[in-house]
This record gives structure tokens, sequence and C-alpha cells, in this order.
DNA sequence: GTTGAAAGAGCCATTAG
DNA sequence: CTAATGGCTCTTTCAAC
């Protein structure tokens, strides 16, 4: 990935739905070749999608927290992983190194909602211990703007 | 939001990129009504904007991490904040309640590199104590697919 | 990487419900 | 207010170099 690469992966990052006209334009170079970059940025699997970014917020959905999980010992994690995806408001989970098995993170319509995931979590879903940290705030440059930095 | 914007959402969710055309051929709407809709997603902050997604590991940057930190006390914390993210590596944080002040994401190119952030991390941060948590795998049906199921 | 032409997509004014 | 249509312009794609 040259200088190029990195400047189309940026404004792409910015603006997922600019035009290879207008994207060939900030690069100099012509829409064909910028178009065939994009293709094997794609192909390389550096861009893995286009995506519409929704604001739970404005989707009613303002209250965010981590939920950390332990799970019960036992070799049956896979059919557990997949049971605490399919809670309603859950955005995204990882395995984790430490004290907790799991990282969860959800977006709920209010504490009564986020009451409701941490009393489902325990016992139908292998759950033996968990602890809830609400987002109060997300640092300003997180996410989109932090992309562009780490490829400078 | 009615029943076509939330299949409009899925779908640009899913392809971010779609034409007009496509998207109006799966909603059954013209081509016009539908970027109405999709403007009127994007006014109403539903949709914040539009962006490829990056494969971290792609770019080189295999190892990601959550580190929890906790800050010295006092009023301070502003400048702490904008200084945590523009370390190299760090793709968002947030302040959180509980135990730990902030969690920061990062995506490391190896350990030395995480070592490096953690090091770096007391001191002129103003963080008193971290937490490292390496993410082992992230769950299938995080984001993208965790997003459309909440539309449902 | 570039060019140029054909096919495809977006945009806008107008009209209808 | 929301949606459809037609015509014009801009963009993407593909062959040839």
């Amino acid at each position: 990935m040259d200088a190029i690469d990195k400047v189309i992966l940026s404004e792409l990052i910015r603006d997922g739905r600019v035009s290879f006209r207008d994207l060939a334009e900030r690069v100099r170079l012509s829409p064909t070749a910028t178009a065939e970059r994009v293709r094997k940025l794609q192909e390389s699997g550096i861009i893995s999608g286009f995506r519409a970014e929704v604001d739970m917020a404005a989707l009613g959905r303002p209250l965010k927290a981590f939920i950390d999980v332990r799970l019960r010992p036992g070799p049956d994690h896979a059919e557990l992983e997949a049971a605490l995806l399919t809670l309603p408001a859950v955005l995204s989970g990882a395995h984790v190194t430490g004290r907790w098995d799991y990282t969860l993170t959800v977006a709920c319509r209010d504490v009564a909602e986020l009451d409701e995931v941490v009393m489902a979590l325990p016992g139908s879903y292998g759950v033996v211990e968990t602890n809830t940290r609400l987002l109060l705030r997300e640092l300003a440059g997180s996410g989109a703007e932090a992309l562009t930095r780490l490829l400078g």
C-alpha cells in the first residue's frame, strides 16, 4: 500500500460514497486507475466493506454500556456465544483475556432495557457473573478520525 | 422511521455504496423517492455517515486490546483525554463508570508495540493505573450484522 | 496509467395522488 | 407531503493503447 492508497483509504473512511471521479481528482489519477486501486484494496481485505454508520442514540438507543461476563466452565462456549449475540441490545462481543471471559457492547433504549439484558444473562446463557459499565461519553476523535491518524 | 426506512437502512449497512436504483428496486419505490428517504435519514442523524470499513489485521495491526485506565484525580481531564487519543495505536476511547475511568481500544502491530503503548501511559498522560485485556476473538455477528438485527 | 465512448446512475423540474 | 416520470448531466466501466 503506497502513499496514494493511504490517501484513497482516508478519503473513503471520511466519505464512503465519494465518487471515483472526485477521489481521482484528490489523488491526481484517472478515475479508472482510482477505481482499480479501490477494487484491489477490497480484494486484499484492507477494505472489508462500505457501511452506513448508524447513530444509536438517534435510533432511540441512547444508553450504551460494556457488559463483562464470565461463563460457567465447560467446553460448550460455542452455543453460549451464539446466544449472547441474539440478545436484542447487543452490538458486539469479544472473547478477552483476564478476569472476564467476554465483553459485550450494548445499546439500550433506557435503563429498564439495560436491566432486562443484565438480568437475562445469568442462567439461560451460561453466564455466572457480570459487570456492567455505562459509557458516559465517547472520546472525540474515536472511530473514523482515529483510523485516519493510524494511516499517517 | 417506517418499515421501508428499516429495509433501506439495513441495505445501506450491508452495502454503503449501493446505487439508489438498486436500493429502489429492493424497496419497490422510485429511485427519486428512495434517495429522498436516504437524505432524510442523514438529516435526522440516524445515518451519521458512510465509511469504508478497515480490517486492522490486513493493515498490519492484528493485535487488538482493551486498555482500562484510571487517571489521577483532578479537574484537568480534558487535556488528558485529548492526549490519550494521540497515541498511535488507539482506535477509540470512552469515559465509563466503575473502577476504571476510561476504556481505550487499541490495534497494535505486535506485542512490542502494545507494550510501548501501555508503558507510555503512566506519567505523561496522567494515568495512574492500567489494565490490559487482549481481544482473543471478536464474536461472529458483531457489528453490521448486529445492527441489522436491532432494526428488526 | 490513460483515453474515449457506451452504459449506467444521479439530479431536478414537473406532475400526480 | 410523498412519490413517479422524463430529460439532462455526470459517473462508471470497458476496450484499446
